[in-house]
DNA sequence: GAGTGGTCTAGACCACGCT
DNA sequence: GCGTGGTCTAGACCACTCC
């Protein structure tokens, strides 16, 4: 009938470490795919949480692709570890580069502060923003494999620093300037790239690309960052967990 | 101190209703773009539910990237309605001609039982099973767009009927044949087909097609369906939309 | 301080899988 | 019948926003 007896949030919620451990067990193989975890109520001895708590701890895992519940039985592993070359969900390129064993170097090839959007962003909604524009190259193994335009916008983002080669956008605006991101929508299509990025990407002579534009938003639902990324076909491959929503 | 007052599930859950009427009112602008959703506590009146179903509702709402929550002011409606072209989640093409205003169909080009997989599928996995072989040819307003290569694995599917245009797989497998669809992955690159597939999608020069590789699951963990999708690039659209996980 | 969402607890009952 | 997950309720307290 009472709530939890802590008056102090320890900085991240009870439900978020449940999380983390058992992410961190499968990672690890103390529980190998096509094990069940144990059960809710066993869980709720382990952690000490409420049985609410542990669910909605395993309704994450779930929703994440670690496992599927089959009631009557139990949480099975499932083998969905291995994350997505360029992105799935929203990671910087410096995270994944961290947690897969990549060898991916990022170099800054333009760096300028605009007084508006470039034009061909076409952005109708939003207009008339300072901006910090971005011009990377990502070099995998040495080879050229994907080329960057980024557009961080101010607002909400004010004095951005020089950023060097291999600095992570996200962890700039995370750590350091405390803006978090929260969601993003991507668009993934095919178009030809223009003679410059088609140079530094070494295309054939199609001169095609695969192109992925996002936008990025804060908890505040304010847009934070416009991304077009011109990725090599050969080396372009997305990798993607989703689960069925009924109507 | 006690569970709800009523015996029978009503074959769907209190929380799905209310998921499914807000989504129903956010798409038909009873709530606009920009607007507050009511508060969780008013939401509890409105619906006769618990805070907890209610915010579980509101959860799922969330990840589908219908609303974002900001703590002390309330749930504003996001403007990501507007879904993926050929796929985001796990929907049928079917689904998606009705929900969007795509006039598309599909022509079923060749359709056999095979008693196993055929070789270039490359699944060490699983194999030595019977499947149901589908070549289907997706045409948008008219034009060849996307080019089917499907494997209805037995078991777990079995006496799968003779399959006619435009008719939706998942809806023979979940209605007709009760395998409910749970979880897919999805590979998507960019490589040349081979003259046939190049022919039916009228590919340039180049040849290159745009191959999303999919495997499909039921709720019990078990692999139902392959498939190689080949989508003509000028044609090939993919949105997502996701949220930041924190490692 | 009032109102909103965020976290957590404790308990009840239902539906499913197995033996 | 027992154990497992699925749904729901009622209540407590915390953190944040805005007046």
């Amino acid at each position: 009938m009472m709530g939890k007896e802590v008056g102090v949030m320890s900085e991240i919620s009870k439900q978020q470490l449940i999380v983390q451990d058992l992410a961190q067990k499968i990672h690890h193989h103390l529980y190998e795919v096509g094990d069940y975890l144990p059960s809710e109520y066993q869980l709720v001895d382990l952690y000490g949480a409420s049985r609410n708590t542990i669910r909605k701890a395993l309704d994450e895992l779930t929703e994440m692709g670690f496992i599927q519940k089959i009631q009557g039985k139990g949480s099975v592993v499932l083998d969905f570890q291995r994350y997505a070359f360029p992105i799935s969900g929203i990671t910087s390129f410096k995270e994944l580069n961290r947690s897969m064993g990549m060898n991916a170097h990022t170099k800054v090839l333009k760096q300028v502060i605009l007084d508006q959007l470039p034009d061909d962003w076409s952005l109708p909604e939003v207009n008339t923003n300072k901006c910090f524009y971005l011009e990377r190259l990502r070099l995998v193994d040495g080879e050229p494999s994907v080329y960057d335009l980024d557009c961080l916008l101010s607002p909400p983002v004010v004095n951005f620093p020089t950023l060097h080669d291999d600095d992570s956008v996200y962890e700039i605006l995370e750590n350091q300037m405390g803006l978090p991101i929260s969601y993003a929508t991507k668009e993934i299509t095919v178009e030809a790239a223009d003679r410059q990025i088609a140079d530094q990407l070494r295309l054939g002579q199609a001169q095609l690309a695969v192109v992925v534009k996002s936008k990025v938003y804060l908890e505040d639902t304010s847009l934070v960052q416009l991304t077009i990324s011109y990725h090599h076909p050969d080396k372009f491959r997305f990798i993607d967990f989703a689960r069925r929503r009924k109507l």
